[in-house]
RNA sequence: GACUCGUUAGCUCAGUAGGUAGAGCAUUUCCCUUUUAAGGAAGUGGUCGUUGGUUCGAAUCCAACACGGGUCACCA
């Protein structure tokens, strides 16, 4: 039996006694009229009214109970739905015969879903309540909640059961709202501008489109391997040499490695790409987006991040890639494309790294160590190394840097945007170059993908695309510091995995 | 993957010269018809994460493992 404790069985028992008693623990068809919040909206009238009271209405709403103070024949109960808290009064002379002693103080507790008749009216200490003329069992919980005053901390119960979480922690849902509406208002945004949004394959035969290990998993019917996608790119693009000219994707990618409070195995990313335009023309749509969310969401141009504040006033600072290392992490100008000056530069600085890495492998080094960090406000990083951006267009002006820009905001990378390559031979080659990569042990290389060439090959429009990490977009909006906290069921590794299990999978 | 801290009642937490476990809330019984973490009285409730080891004796000391938090690494 998987409710086998005291607690639990104690409830199975009052719950039997209900049905006993002729009352269904769980009944269907509850029609409630009203909510927690409505009733504290439409009765306000009541603080002013000669009773304190509305005995001429009666509504009914339903909620869990979270708080019960039962006073001899009388008792004030605390009932939460999805807007809020309401304090009812329940007092016996107002129920049926028998019912106040027999069913509600033997058989409905903390944790039941109640669905409660009466009037508003106001207590000795004016808090707007709900007279209850009639009660009924609505949902029976069988698992007591946790502590009312301390509620749920453990930060592994709360992700793990995050209904729980819910309950008790009643602020999450906030966070989540929040999410939903700039997932939609970022939907909305992207289609006023034009864009189409899709849906490509989430089971690739090639994992391709980043620089990541992918899931494996398994077809029957067909007895091969796909990948779980790491980005959609290479399938938008596919539609743009198609004819489609501005496509989006909000949608979960999955990379198979390492999880902390900025990675989830599975995590959602806008994509979007958009045939004649270019990375300057990105970086502006990026712009009006954020003005868009933060006036959708009310909120201030100014807003908090743990510590620091961030400024989201337009337009957003860009600073080259170059120029950011000479002025953020202070290398030397003559320095900045000299390979054996920023090996000296990393040394005097006692940051461990490869001394075969390419240039720009060494800048991406010094930029990870003294950069990203300090970027707080918005800033587009711009003119990067061709060779840390293997699918993006090379400089017309100069052949080693990429059409590129990556988004920062507190510290952290939000989106990454660039002028696509279309260059079916320039990216045969890259892709090649890829391979021999992978040959050498990068297991994180591209694979060659011959469609994706092929495709090339008919000519894609020239066109600009962004990917921005919707996850991490949630938690610079809400103020949220893990990304687990903005993921509704966060990845946990299992509990009770046996050693077999384990050593078979090794 | 590394380091580090943690895991004790349903929840929040105490608990070392090593001597078969405590509090608050919850729960059970009783009192209480305007409470606000309601109050008063008396009870019930625990493989002390798991498995081994040291010991006459382990929540406590040691080892391994599991899960989690933090930091780092990985992640353009």
């Amino acid at each position: 039996m998987i409710f086998d404790n005291q607690y639990e069985l104690q409830r199975i028992e009052k719950s039997n006694n209900l049905k006993t008693a002729g009352k269904n623990p769980y009944p269907h068809n509850i029609q409630k009229d009203t909510s927690t919040l409505a009733f504290k909206q439409n009765f306000a009238y009541v603080a002013s009214a000669a009773t304190q009271r509305d005995d001429t209405v009666t509504v009914t709403l339903s909620g869990r109970i979270k708080f019960l103070r039962v006073m001899g024949k009388a008792a004030f109960v605390k009932i939460e739905d999805e807007e809020g808290l309401l304090q009812i009064y329940v007092a016996r002379d107002n129920l049926p015969e028998g019912f106040y002693n027999d069913v509600f103080k033997k058989m409905i507790e903390v944790g039941d879903i109640i669905t409660v008749s009466g009037y508003p009216f106001l207590t000795k200490t004016e808090e707007l309540s709900l007279h209850v003329t009639a009660l009924d069992i609505t949902t029976k919980s069988i698992k007591p909640l946790p502590e009312k005053f301390h509620g749920l901390q453990d930060h592994e119960l709360r992700y793990r059961q995050r209904y729980l979480d819910m309950i008790m922690n009643p602020d999450v849902k906030n966070i989540f709202k929040l999410r939903s509406k700039i997932v939609s208002t970022t939907r909305t945004f992207m289609e006023e501008q034009g864009f189409l949004e899709v849906e490509t394959p989430m089971m690739h035969p090639i994992a391709g489109g980043a620089n990541a290990r992918p899931f494996i998993t398994h077809h029957n019917a067909l007895g091969i391997e796909r990948f779980l996608r790491i980005a959609p790119e290479l399938y938008l693009k596919r539609l743009i040499v198609g004819g489609f000219e501005a496509v989006f994707e909000i949608n979960r990618n999955f990379r198979n490695e390492g999880m902390d409070h900025t990675h989830n195995p599975e995590f959602t990313m806008m994509e979007f790409y958009w045939a004649y335009h270019n990375y300057e023309d990105l970086m502006k749509l990026t712009e009006d987006l954020f003005e868009r969310l933060l006036s959708e969401l009310k909120l201030p141009s100014k807003l908090p991040y743990g510590e620091l504040e961030i400024d989201y006033a337009t337009p957003f600072a860009k600073i080259k890639w170059e120029d950011a290392l000479v002025e953020i992490a202070g290398v030397k100008r003559e320095a900045v494309r000299d390979r054996e000056a920023l090996k000296t530069f990393l040394k005097a600085n006692n940051v461990k790294f490869d001394e075969n890495l390419s240039m720009a492998k060494l800048q991406e080094e010094i930029f990870d160590e003294f950069v990203e960090a300090k970027l707080i406000n918005p800033t587009f990083l711009t003119h990067y190394p061709i060779d840390i951006s293997p699918l993006a267009r090379r400089s017309d002006e100069d052949p080693e840097i990429a059409e590129r820009f990556e988004f920062f905001v507190g510290g952290a990378e939000i989106a990454n945007g660039f002028n696509e390559l279309n260059d079916p031979l320039d990216q045969y080659e890259r892709f090649a170059a890829q391979v021999a990569n992978k040959a050498d042990g990068d297991d994180e290389a591209h694979e060659m993908d011959e469609d994706y060439i092929q495709a090339l090959g008919y000519g894609m429009a020239p066109t600009a695309g962004e990917g921005i990490g919707i996850d991490r977009l949630v938690m610079i909006l809400t103020n949220q510091h893990s990304i687990r906290d903005v993921i509704l069921f966060p990845a946990m590794k299992p509990l009770n995995i046996t050693k077999k299990e384990k050593s078979d999978n090794e």
